[in-house]
DNA sequence: TGATCTCTGTCAATCGTTTGACAGAAAAAT
DNA sequence: ATTTTTCTGTCAAACGATTGACAGAGATCA
């Protein structure tokens, strides 16, 4: 059995009330009797119960943490990162992996609530607004507008859109294409393609999309690029969305003997460690991971600290970097 | 405010017993009672509250899941699998990203105790078998034997290092490398390296080791790759511990001018749907991702139905299978 | 000496549920 | 008409803490 209050009240000779003031350093404790229900805490290994703790009106001390997706790197990257800041802290972290899957998110946010997270990251972005304006918990959002109340954290996605194309245009590119899916507006793939469209037109070049889509699997993606590739040959640079679609048109340019980067230019969008490390050639925009995730998780305690205080700025939009390398 | 059980009661026009009733389906209950009642609950958008549920002895419906690293593609898609799981049954995850950490991962351990999770999945190996046997709580481990009271889930890593090893003398190879860490005893990779050197044995081939952690940098691990290669030019066979560290080897290969696989073959581990898709070509020993993550969730689930009950089996060791790609 | 401050303790209410004991009513079975 | 079963409800204790009110002790200060 797991010792509780009393018990450890018992072993320091003195009463319950007096080992909550000691855990909870509240009222008038003198340096001795702390020292000795310490004493009775390590020896009897004692631990307050967190569930009784929180039914009693303290934080919970939990975080939701909402991702589209863990196996993707650079979520991956951002959870650990987060995690880290969290644990640090010492707050916990309910990890919510929401895939394509509108009524999974839904479900995942009730659940946070009838757990009484203290707060809620939401990196993910199938519901409607709707579903979280009238949620109660402290949010901040990841990469997008959720509703006017929820701070918004992200790379300057614009930003990095024109830079990427920027190094193209610099790079002697005439035929440059966009390859994502900037359908749906508020998405951050929108403002990389809008970095992408203006860089373009200050440089008298045409727009040309080919989408790709997030969910769509590898092995479709590559084909798509493989037939483009082939069919329109005067491409000469190409700004991937992301980094794992840019290794995918990598690849494909290798097998039809496309050579990079004299034939073709490409450059990526995240710059994960994964891909620093392991593609080590591929120009790409790097996000500032750790910033963003050391500002969500800020942001989220001011919240939480005073949920009612207006927000100071409703989106922070963090700088990128172009990683210049062989492909370009 | 959240509305509560009373509230609901209210609104239904019963007492708050029988809506307790109703949520646990415990007692005699008319048809027409439970309507109303749930009726109630929808308008109200109630749901109890889990913390004084747990509180009054239900379960908490938490794990916790400890990994060395969630960055790493293998345990990211291990951790996908186990999350997707977990919460179809209506488990909340507690993610605890471990690194190399003994520390932390006993802290880890105090405050999943302190949280009163259900049950944990350990998939991280810092600490000494002891810390897991004193622990209450009902454990599973992934891949790495912690107590005799603890099932362990995990790949034929023997299975899998002879299926490579095969492999590459089957391919004509006579110098062939491992390169991991087999120090430590227990280790996933030790087993790796004992189906490595027992296929070496039986070719009459001798047995070569490049140490290579874990927790080694990748451009550390790089430079240490270049420097085998280039000094010892005889080698034409290298069964990498992981896929990451395969990679590496590719590259600096093709860097050093070694075609592969003419003059050098590679075999990695994990198999990991990342690998599959974005570097087609390594030849690797594939592990059963999903079969691991259901296999450790349902013992976990055996565990909490009954912690008393003895263990059927101390260990799992599922089948891998060979990958035949390219580099072979 | 009296007033003030510091320390320790008891008591009871509270957080939002669950659940056993018990009682009474209605409905069904004998 | 009587017994049994089914339904609904009240009451109170429990889960393991927190915390305000209050009291009394000893120490310190004026």
């Amino acid at each position: 059995m797991r010792p509780k209050l009393t018990d450890v009240a018992e072993k320091a000779g003195c009463s319950p009330t007096t080992v909550s003031r000691v855990i909870n350093n509240y009222g008038y404790i003198s340096q001795k009797t702390k020292d000795r229900v310490y004493a009775a805490m390590r020896e009897l290994n004692y631990q307050p119960n967190t569930l009784a703790r929180s039914l009693q009106g303290k934080q919970t001390k939990m975080i939701g943490v909402i991702v589209p997706s863990i196996t993707n790197p650079f979520f991956a990257e951002l959870v650990a990162k987060i995690e880290e800041q969290l644990s640090d802290d010492g707050y916990k972290m309910i990890l919510c992996n929401a895939e394509q899957d509108s009524i999974k998110e839904r479900q995942y946010l009730r659940m946070l609530e009838a757990n009484q997270v203290d707060g809620i990251i939401a990196g993910s972005h199938n519901l409607d607004i709707e579903d979280y304006r009238r949620f109660g918990l402290p949010i901040v959002s990841f990469d997008r507008d959720l509703a006017s109340s929820v701070p918004i954290v992200g790379s300057d996605n614009y930003q990095g859109g024109c830079l990427a194309s920027q190094a193209l245009v610099d790079a002697g590119c005439k035929h440059i294409y966009f390859i994502g899916n900037p359908n749906k507006t508020g998405n951050p793939t929108f403002y990389r393609f809008e970095g992408y469209a203006d860089t373009m037109a200050k440089a008298n070049l045409t727009v040309h999309t080919a989408r790709s889509a997030f969910y769509e699997s590898p092995s479709a993606k590559a084909a798509a690029l493989k037939e483009l590739l082939a069919s329109e040959r005067k491409i000469d640079g190409v700004f991937c969305s992301d980094d794992m679609t840019a290794i995918l048109l990598l690849r494909v340019a290798k097998n039809l003997g496309i050579k990079v980067p004299e034939e073709l230019k490409v450059v990526g969008f995240d710059g994960t460690q994964l891909i620093q490390n392991y593609e080590p050639d591929l120009a790409t925009i790097v996000q500032p991971i750790g910033d963003l995730a050391g500002m969500l998780v800020k942001l989220l305690y001011e919240r939480i600290a005073d949920p009612s205080k207006p927000l100071a700025q409703n989106s922070y939009l963090l700088p990128v970097k172009l990683l210049k390398n062989q492909t370009i």
